[in-house]
DNA sequence: CGTCTAATTAGTGA
DNA sequence: TCACTAATTAGACG
């Protein structure tokens, strides 16, 4: 398989969109602002909402949905677990097939990955509940971060010793930098906790 | 338009 | 079944 189960979706696949697929004037909604006060707010201009399908507003910017942040509304928008993006739970993931819904978690979020990613670049189960219940994520979403920010992690330490290191080194700063072996989870923090592989200080971000 | 990055997919391992 | 990597897709944004 490999490529993309869904016809009309991938190279070409712009060709019939969401608009299209699902067009929704979405009349009660307001373009100009998802959130009052939230700077994590992107999408600036525009909170596309159609039909309640795509409202993306990242950023809701849940400081903390435990209270500590700066502008909680009163009435919580998101039951649980959507932080970043607000679609339907009927069609989380894949519900809908070859539509992608990209989340831009805010500020808050961010830091808070960020900060938890240059102690542990790996996170056990329970951190990664906790994490999510307190940044308002889905487990899921802080686990794909943490993926994705490895991923990137690497990527730069790479480039970065592809240029200022012997090879030899290099190969010594993997395995240090890495857990162990990366070829099978790493995470047997099963029900443990962590076993922060190394605070290699350089969790670049722009 | 290029970069960043959230999410998806496929393959693998425990 | 779940988590991981690697590659890829596609949305947000400068």
């Amino acid at each position: 398989m490999a490529g993309f189960p869904h016809p009309g979706f991938g190279n070409s696949g712009k060709c019939f969109l969401i608009e299209n697929l699902l067009r929704s004037p979405a009349p009660g909604v307001r373009p100009e602002r998802c959130f009052p006060a939230q700077p994590g707010l992107m999408l600036k201009d525009r909170c596309v909402s159609q039909d309640g399908e795509r409202v993306i507003m990242t950023g809701v910017s849940l400081p903390r949905c435990s209270g500590s942040g700066p502008v909680m509304p009163s009435a919580p928008l998101f039951p649980k677990g959507v932080g970043s993006v607000l679609w339907s739970p009927a069609l989380s993931s894949r519900s809908r097939p070859g539509i992608l819904r990209r989340a831009v978690f805010s500020e808050e979020q961010r830091r808070e990955l960020e900060r938890t990613f240059r102690k542990q670049k790996y996170i056990s189960k329970t951190e990664r509940n906790r994490l999510a219940t307190d940044l308002c994520l889905k487990e899921t979403q802080v686990k794909i971060w943490f993926q994705n920010r490895r991923m990137k992690w690497r990527n730069s330490r790479e480039k970065e010793s592809t240029y200022t290191r012997p090879p030899m080194e290099r190969l010594m700063l993997w395995s240090q930098s890495e857990p162990a072996d990366k070829t099978h989870t790493p995470t047997q923090t099963k029900h443990t906790h962590t076993h922060s592989p190394v605070h290699s200080t350089n969790a670049e971000t722009r």
